[in-house]
Parts: C-alpha cells; sequence; structure tokens
DNA sequence: TGTTTTTGTTAAAACCTTTTAGCAACTAAA
DNA sequence: TTTAGTTGCTAAAAGGTTTTAACAAAAACA
C-alpha cells in the first residue's frame, strides 16, 4: 500500500481500494447514509488496514466544528489554572477535541493576537481564565458567535462561570478549628483585589463574629511571616488558631512560629488554602488546608464548553464548586475531633 | 456590510465589495501574482474594513501547512516544561504559528490518542518532552513525516534535541563555591534514573575530586531534610559546602541546618538548581542556585521546530543551553569573592 | 503596421471531506 | 403488468482558500 504523494491515505484510497464510491466509503465510515453491512465491513477493514484517518481540516472545513477550543490564561502558568487546564484536557480528549493554549502574560496586545488566531482556526468555543480580579476580560469575548466559559474570572451577567466555592471552603476551614474548640481565628490572607480573598475573608467573619480580625497582604511566604511578627510585637491576647489564604502564607506562618517555639497545633493551630502539595506535604508539621479540587473544575468547565459548542444549553451563572479539606497535622489530628 | 450566513466575512465577500475577482483578491491580500498597485490598496484596504480574516482550516486544507504545532508533555505540567512551554509560545505567537497542548499524563494509551489527533489536524511538527530518563519516547514519534524536537528528553541519535547544560551548570554552582574558598563540598541530589542528576554529579565529581560524594535519593524537600541527618549522624569532618539537585532539596537542606544552628553560608554555604523563585527567594538565607534560562530553552526550541516545519536544515543532535548562576544569600555575598 | 512582451485580471482546478439528490435495481403491493 | 416503495450505491456540490493556466489589453519592439 504505496504512499500517494503527499503521504496520508485519503479517503478516496479507501474507496479505490474497497471498489467503492468516495461517498460510500464515507457512509460506511460514519455509519450514515444506507449502506449494506457487507460493504460497510469491508471498507472499515481497508480503512483500518492502510491506517485512514480523515482529515481533520477538511472535516472541519465542511462541518464548521473544527474540534478544537482554545484557553486563553492570562497568568503564565501559574499553580491554580494548570491543574484546572490538566482537567479540561482530560475531558476533551475523551471527545476528541483538542486544546489550544494561549499564554497572555497580561498583555492586551497577546491577548488579542491569540484571540484572533483562535476564531481564524475555527474553535468552537473559548475558556477564559484569569485569576486577578481587577484585571477585565477582554471585552471582544461578549461578542463572540462561539461559546466562551469563564473560569477563575467573571463573564458578563448571562455568561456562564466556574470557580470554586471560596466561602464554603473558608467554612470548612474555619469549621474545622472551631470544632477543634478554637475560638480566638485570626485570618491571615493575600491581596485584597482579588475577589477570592474577600469572599473568604467574609466568610470567615461571618462564622468567627467580632473577634474576627483579617489581615491582607500578599500571597507570599514572606508575608505570613512579617504578619505573626507583627501579631507578635503588639499586645493583647495571641490567637488559638490561624486561618491562612495560602498554603505559601501558611508555610511563613508556621515557620515563624516555630521560630518563636510555639507548639503547632497544640498552641496554634494553622489551616491553609490550596492544598498545592509541594508546600503543603512540607511544612512541619504538614499542613491541614482547603482543596479546590481543580482537576475537577476543569472536568466541568470542560464539560460545559463541550456542551455549548454542540448546541446545548447549559445553566448560566456562577457555578461554584464545592472544597474539600484535607487533614494533615497542624491542625487536630486525623481521628482526633 | 452584513454576515453572510455562517458569520465570518470570506474572501469572496471581499472580492465582491471591491469589484474584483476571488484570485485578484487573494493576489493582493498576500502580495503574490501580478497585481495593481492601486487595486491591491483598495482589496487590502477592504478587507481591513470588513475586518476579514482568511479561515485557517481552507488554507491549511490547500496549503499543508496548518500553522499549528503540537507539544506533547509527560509530566502533567511541571514546573520545568511550563516556564518552557511558554517560551515556545512566545516564538510561535509572532510568526502566527499556534500550540495544541497535550498532556500525557505517563499514559501511552494517552499519548497515543493525543499524537493522533495531532496528526489529523495536519500539525506542522512536533515537541515531545520528558524529564524522565527511563521513560522512552513512543516510538511512532520517529517514523512522523513532520519534524519533531525533542526537549529534556532523548530523540533517536539523529534527531534535534534542546537541553540545559546541567555539566556546565554544575561547573557554575561549584566553581563558585571552591571560589569561595571552600574545599569539602558534598553533593545531594536527586533520582538517579534522571539523566540530568548523572550529568550534574559527573561534572561536580569531576571539578572536585576525590573527596567527591554524591548523595542520591529524590527531589524532594524530605530527602534534603534527611540528608543532613545522615550527614550528620556519622562521623568524620563535615562539609563546608553543599551543592544541591534541586531548589527543593536545598530548603530542606538549609532548614535542616538552621535546625542545627549551623550558619548559611559562614559554616555551611549551600547552592541549588533550578532557581524556582517561590523556592528559592523564600529559603532564609534567599538561595544562591542554577538558573536554566527555561524560557530561552523554550525559545530555541520554538525556533527550531519552527525552521524545520518551513523545511530549513537545523544543526541535528543535542544543543545544550548555558545556565546562569543566581547568586543570593545562602554562598556569599554578591559583593564578595 | 505587425510581432513580441509585459501587465492586470480571471476562470477553474485543487485540497479532502460530508451531504444532497438522484439513479438503477429489486421487492412488495395493486 | 403496472405502481409504489425500498435498498444500495454514486455523481456532484459545497466549504474557503491558493495557485495555475489562460486571456485580453496595453506597451514595447521591429
Amino acid at each position: 500500500m504505496k504512499d500517494s504523494g503527499s503521504g496520508r491515505h485519503t479517503i478516496r484510497d479507501v474507496a479505490k481500494a474497497a471498489g467503492v464510491s468516495i461517498s460510500t466509503a464515507s457512509n460506511a465510515l460514519n455509519g450514515t447514509g444506507r449502506t449494506n453491512a457487507e460493504t460497510r465491513e469491508k471498507v472499515r477493514r481497508i480503512a483500518e488496514e492502510i491506517g485512514f484517518r480523515p482529515n481533520a481540516l477538511a472535516r472541519g472545513l465542511l462541518t464548521k466544528r473544527s474540534h478544537a477550543i482554545g484557553m486563553l490564561t492570562n497568568d503564565t502558568y501559574g499553580r491554580l489554572t494548570l491543574p484546572m487546564a490538566s482537567g479540561v484536557s482530560e475531558v476533551l480528549v475523551d471527545h476528541g477535541v483538542s486544546l489550544f493554549l494561549c499564554a497572555t502574560n497580561n498583555d492586551p496586545r497577546l491577548a488579542k493576537l491569540h484571540l484572533e488566531a483562535l476564531l481564524d482556526r475555527q474553535v468552537d468555543g473559548i475558556i477564559f481564565t484569569a485569576t486577578r480580579i481587577d484585571l477585565e476580560p477582554p471585552p471582544e469575548l461578549t461578542r463572540l458567535r462561539i461559546p466562551v466559559v469563564y473560569v477563575f474570572a467573571q463573564g458578563p451577567s448571562h455568561s456562564v462561570s466556574f470557580h470554586p466555592d471560596d466561602a464554603q471552603g473558608a467554612r470548612l476551614a474555619v469549621g474545622h478549628l472551631q470544632h477543634l474548640g478554637r475560638s480566638r481565628i485570626l485570618h491571615i490572607t493575600g491581596e485584597q483585589n482579588y475577589r477570592a480573598a474577600c469572599i473568604r475573608a467574609e466568610a470567615y467573619q461571618e462564622l468567627v463574629g467580632p473577634t474576627a480580625e483579617v489581615m491582607f497582604g500578599d500571597w507570599s511566604e514572606e508575608w505570613g511571616h512579617a504578619a505573626i511578627e507583627t501579631v507578635f510585637s503588639r499586645s493583647g491576647p495571641k490567637p488559638e488558631a490561624i486561618f491562612c489564604g495560602s498554603d505559601e502564607i501558611a508555610r511563613g506562618v508556621i515557620d515563624a512560629l516555630r521560630d518563636r517555639n510555639i507548639s503547632i497545633p497544640d498552641d496554634i493551630a494553622v489551616v491553609g488554602f490550596d492544598n498545592w502539595e509541594v508546600v503543603s506535604r512540607q511544612t512541619r508539621p504538614p499542613l491541614t488546608t482547603v482543596d479546590m479540587e481543580l482537576k475537577e473544575l476543569g472536568h466541568r468547565a470542560g464539560l460545559a464548553i463541550l456542551g455549548l459548542s454542540k448546541g446545548e444549553t447549559v445553566q448560566p451563572g456562577v457555578e461554584r464548586l464545592p472544597c474539600t479539606l484535607v487533614v494533615r497535622r497542624s491542625a487536630g489530628q486525623p481521628g482526633q475531633s
């Protein structure tokens, strides 16, 4: 079975080898139209034999579905979007859909360039991702004729978006601490211009009540250190527990507490947020933290964009997916409530 | 200018509006064939006006160049491949080429699925990435008619691949330590079945001579701790400096040394490898470490696959890109040699 | 003036597939 | 035996672009 010119076999080769017309071959392979069972089998066998695979470009051109979707991500492959993207990819590949990855580096010019390229390629849909709240999604996105799904990001009012349930996650963490009998609970978290930080802080305040105190800073380990410095350089009662806005912050907090010979969790219990294992597994003691189930988030977003691109309707609005609590040793033992 | 059916404008719309034939429009837009300067301008102006953009599927179908390349990556978005991928993407987008991201999760079935999808889409080339040495690239890769570039991974003998120059990076680190007057230098590194680990270890041994000692383990912070435990639980002279195979290991090492009240860098100087800023910036003291210039690596790989896909020839073999040393405080002050 | 060259334009083919409409042959009903 | 319906197959159109070959008109040459 010799190559004909360009390389890959076309459906024409299959048809010729099977002694049928191109249309029959197509029908047989796709199970469309009317075909004799016998010829159908024959065509399929031959296609298999010569390793025929349909040209996705030609197919897409005709059917107007490219079976590709684009993902625009503004942070350069942060640890949030990537496990999520992996979840998206998992879902898509099972449906024969491929994923274009576009990193925009927060550069609007680049975002536009990527978006145009995606449209030129006739992608069936776009997933837009951004963690910062102060960066608006490009307004062109709302005027597209293809579906858009937002993850971590706020789309326009009638759009479809997926977020971790930050409030529920915060309640999980705080509730766990309260259940351990701690009542003076401090919240050390990241930048206030991240919506997630605010939502978590609010849920925390609601649960803790008047003694609640939120310290905003940035998302770094350093800030965790600095915050502890502040707390211990001022007078007044010290907290019995600290709920941190990220695992990195928690790591800084834990290190700073250890420097002060404060026992964790006996003197102060600590809970993080992210379950970024490379951090949460390595703190001493290992960190009890909130897992945002990023992969599942990706699954859901993938299924949504897949459905939308097929013309199915998907419940619009913000869907918030539940977080889970991963109990390690920085706040109560697994077995001890 | 009304939408015609499916949505986007076609070159037919441009031609009609400009009062010329489709071929003239195409020639004018692409600068091919012979066209009167005046008509050329007119066509271009009109195309701009109505926002015409050529359908990449149709173009690709005809020209046999899809202007897309695929990236097969076996580790689920590790911190090595991703900055690299970002570099690839940067180069590609400037040439109007898009990137398919395929995460294979070390699953050969998934790898095959992704590879087939990429071929169906007529990608112009493939970048294959894998950090583990014990996992062979799928053998199908060598039989493709499109170019393949390997990064971090070993391709077949006559293929094109890019690696960080691990040996040079190791020499940079060890040389720096020696320059600071340290001679008893220990090397604590990761798994022996990573080629990078072996190369670095060898370069280290060559430079340090008979007193060299390599401790293989895994790539975790925990192993850094454990290694120090071992070193200090046995008799004999202690090292004056430690060259670590990764920043994570270095972090474990530094923490363990601090626990023992050993001053860094005065008693023992420490150098890492990776410059993973989220780690290296946060150790106390901040970590002097080797940067593999991953983005640059991506640039080079992107340019290579781009050139190859245009039919240019690219020097085959393994190209190793120089690492740089980032001097922080864990091994000598910047100003003090 | 007649011949060749150059210039600007275009119709048509090609890329590979899916889908529509139609054709022939056969079967079932009248 | 005619009519209607079914079955299996195929030619042709369509999708949007690039490219080839051809054509007319104008320009250059003899």
